[in-house]
DNA sequence: CGTGAAAAGGATCGGCC
DNA sequence: GGCCGATCCTTTTCACG
């Protein structure tokens, strides 16, 4: 499905998506128009999501980051509140998790007061009991995925 | 520093890095030259770091995914820590927290034994005295940043 | 699946407002 | 800063192995 060749296009296009097929193809020892057959492949397969690019978060005010868990007296895996948290300007992801928690959201603000107050945003949300807040204070690495 | 057409060409390349300075352009009112113009301002002033794909995490064998609290006994916001951890291909993300734990990663595998194997990993680094694993069941949606 | 080459469309640069 | 216009390069498609 996926084989060796393709997962190298996919640590290039990590790397670098503005590289042109003809690089992309020396790389991997196809021609251009071989390389980009692959890469269109991928991408309707879905196996490529999307071309995107990284944005410095500190640069576009949002140099604050925390992680909150949220605990919940009922179900919350439902749409509902799945709205209800994509509603909320601070939540960046959110993921239905297992252990104590059910819920865990990744928050970026400007400051902690736009923390604060995103934490209040997500009290409001049916269900919720209670949260513990991680906030980051460094960012170490992110490694693109090594496929 | 980053003004509100700057902005809206950021969360336009974000949805799609593919489209054309044309199209970019056209959507911010402003000529294919000049969108180039400011976008290329935005790369070299780094608030545009890279462009990328995003890759389907469960196409190419990462399918398990989960966060994990690390406690430690010592201080271990230091370069070799943080070389121990980008050695371990489990992880993909680190960061210094405050709280209870010092740490806290991102860990992505193709099965729970992978993870597990990477939990071990991650106690065999100096200084971790304790972990608290958060395994991610579904991810309800990872928003692009709003500048 | 791969290749090579032709046609179409963007990226990029310089001169100018 | 922004616009326009002219190259130059890439993407994209196609007939063929």
């Amino acid at each position: 499905m996926v084989d060796d060749v393709d997962r190298a296009l996919l640590v290039l296009l990590q790397q670098d998506a503005t590289q042109s097929y003809e690089t992309l193809g020396q790389a991997v020892g196809l021609s251009a128009g071989s390389a980009h057959a692959r890469v269109r492949k991928l991408r309707d397969r879905g196996v490529i999501r999307r071309t995107t690019i990284e944005v410095d978060p500190a640069a576009i005010g949002r140099g604050v980051c925390a992680y909150v868990l949220i605990k919940a007296g009922e179900w919350m895996g439902d749409p509902p509140t799945r709205d209800a948290l994509l509603a909320i300007a601070g939540i960046q992801e959110a993921h239905i998790v297992a252990g104590a928690a059910s819920l865990l959201v990744k928050v970026r603000t400007a400051t902690t007061e736009e923390l604060q107050a995103t934490l209040r945003e997500i009290f409001a949300v049916e269900g919720v009991t209670g949260t513990e807040t991680v906030v980051v204070l460094e960012t170490f690495f992110e490694k693109p995925v090594r496929p």
